[in-house]
DNA sequence: TATGAATGAGCCTTCATTCAT
DNA sequence: TATGAATGAAGGCTCATTCAT
């Protein structure tokens, strides 16, 4: 499974964009083509995915195991051959959502910015890409990020590792730019790393209400990066 | 109960804090025992702090009834002659919440801002209050903002349109900075207000993960205060 | 409470047909007008016919004592300052309707036939007076034949012996017309009594089923009444 | 499901005595073990059958979900694989025993009397059948007849509408020995029959009340195909 | 291996009954 | 005496999980 606290070196790395998305249960080597998914791999993808339908629609606590096994047209008791739980399989199904997560902000690009410019474009890309995920599947990310915090203290305590390590990634990228004296000096990076991962937020609530058209998506990426833009250079700057 | 679609009214009005949840006890007079004024509303009253406990502890779904009921010290069959189901209690529980973030925001001033400092002092004030809040019961925050969500799509709704509504109340306000002039003319008052909206999310997220010193809050409170006023006033100021 | 082993002595006096319907509970002396029902009695009364008519609406086990409460607008622990238990007010309500029942069956007139001419018009008598109390109220009488026998073993033996006792009075009576020699003499007044007894069904079942207009009821009766005087009276009659 | 409203053309038919009641199992072919053909009908019917016994022994409202699954030796929830709720159950147990019933009065013969004797004969032979039954499962028929009417309002219609409909037989065959010429010509058929169908009714309560022996039995058809042969033919048959 | 039948713990809810006032 | 608040036993029903085939 998806060690979450592993992320900060999967992350920052960020070579690895095309691991397939299996996740999970691989205990085999990353590196290298999996030459072929076995047909238990198969499977096990095939329920993550309809689990990932199931619970985003009804909950996690809603849904049952049976849905879970209808929507992914196998018997029920097949379920328990590849997931000891149904506890077990949420987590899977976390897993599944995180990693699509970290692919859309991390996808493609891998530079570390070099200048403000160069920092605006990857803050409006990361944007526009998750905004792109949450528009497409804006239960799947409501499961990952609001309701598993609700299912029990160890999947909170992850969440919550998660945003740590996404603020940290993006405190020490401040850093640089500070160091290479392009961003202020007095900037608190860590908070404003935090403060920064937090405004995903108004897009994701934007996805739920529904009223999330074009429009006011790219207005609000604007907005977004050019706030950031001000806040992060201070007064000084032209 | 509280009509969470009037509250854009009650908060700028900011005078009827005390509005009384359940309206006035029936003073009728009859035969037999009198039905001792008020034990109903303190009963109520007791159960929905019972019920913010246990659905805060353990989620809305996985806390049982006679989980409540036994924290609030009745039999199983107190709970329903003050509320007739589950999910009405819930209701309540999250009117109880609701009033109170509410009361944490829109806190003792009432006063409109008159100038850039006025604003900072604002938002300063109204982040310190939401944050002793959140430090408080952070259960029953996460319980409202983030569990609510998932329980039925009409909850969900009822909490996205408290986003809109304070956003908009937002909106409104940074509108007047703007014709008044101290705030930059190009201003997308209404994004930019859902995302400083979305600003009280770590303070939050640091609440729930526990590391929430006072030290770490205050750096944030600075951080997102002087992040924001140099977001809304632009380059030009100094 | 009104001992239905008795009705035997009861029915054939036929004298009382004035006795108070108030019923049950009364240990007071039955002859003589009583000066003036206590308080208490007509409680106990208000309460009987209160739960009749919410037994006979919803059923028995599917009513419950604070419907009756309310429907005789009083508090719940009021009933059992009355009646000990919903069971032992269940036999009160149903001494009610088999009281109602008897009035109806015995009505007026308390002569014994002495032709058959008579025995037609008494047979008719009865039927007009039971149709007419059944259409008044066919949920009491559901409840008194159909539900009663239902709720336990006491309740159905009580039943099946008023049922029993009125065929016997019957039998006797019919016993009469063949000693008078109006009748003919094979007849095996036993089981004819119970047969008769029976044909009260169907006029029941036309209330219960809605469509007992004058005009059926009357045919049903007219029917009934020369079927039954071709049986009792043989093939040697004109 | 037996639907009630076709016995009208169930009956006279006659030559469909064996209709399945829940239609044939499905014959896919899947992986995993098989469904074992067969297995759902009998336990379904196993389950009737004891639904059957706890219903009539101890009332529909007061007999509970698990004394039935106790009854057929199941887990409670296994009767929920079968039937979807208790009411649905009592559906199936009313079938069951509605079709015992039929079974009983149209047993064997289904052709139609040509005269007087062999309408005799005819009435012996279901009276002779249906006190077989009667005596053999009083309960059953004490929950069809009796104590289902008082279930609920759609189940009281259905009951009602079964006796109408074999009255509505019994009368179009009562019509035709009248245009024959061996009924008298003045027969109200419709009541007639009304009132012959409801002469079970004491050989029903003879078995209820435990003193149906033989010779009782014997005498109450004897009196009961007398009386309504005189009642038929009128005055003016030898 | 895949299946679905079987299970029983546990949940929400109702209601007859008790009892302090 | 009348009341209604309080209660807990019990019921219908769901569902995660097990297991024989």
């Amino acid at each position: 499974m998806l060690n979450w606290s592993l992320i900060a070196y999967r992350v920052p790395a960020m070579e690895s964009a095309s691991t397939p998305t299996t996740g999970p249960a691989k205990p085999r080597a990353r590196r290298g083509r999996p030459p072929e998914l076995g047909l238990a791999e198969r499977r096990r993808h095939q329920l993550v995915e309809s689990a990932c339908a199931v619970f985003a629609e009804h909950g996690y606590e809603t849904a049952s195991m049976s849905d879970v096994a209808k929507h992914a047209g196998v018997g029920q008791g097949t379920v328990y051959r590849y997931f000891p739980s149904k506890r077990e399989l949420l987590d899977h199904v976390l897993d599944h959502g995180v990693e699509r997560m970290l692919d859309a902000v991390t996808g493609g690009e891998a530079t570390q910015a070099e200048s403000l410019e160069d920092l605006s474009g990857q803050i409006s890309g990361i944007a526009e890409r998750l905004f792109t995920l949450i528009e497409a599947e804006p239960n799947l990310l409501k499961l990952v990020l609001v309701e598993a915090s609700a299912i029990d203290d160890e999947l909170k305590a992850r969440l919550l590792g998660l945003e740590n390590t996404l603020s940290a990634m993006m405190a020490s990228y401040l850093d640089k730019g500070v160091r290479a004296g392009w961003l202020r000096e007095d900037l608190d990076t860590e908070m404003v790393a935090h403060g920064m991962n937090s405004m995903v937020v108004p897009g994701f609530l934007l996805a739920l209400r529904g009223d999330a058209t074009a429009e006011r998506r790219a207005r609000y990426v604007t907005t977004l990066t050019s706030f950031v833009m001000f806040g992060l250079r201070g007064p000084e700057a032209a």
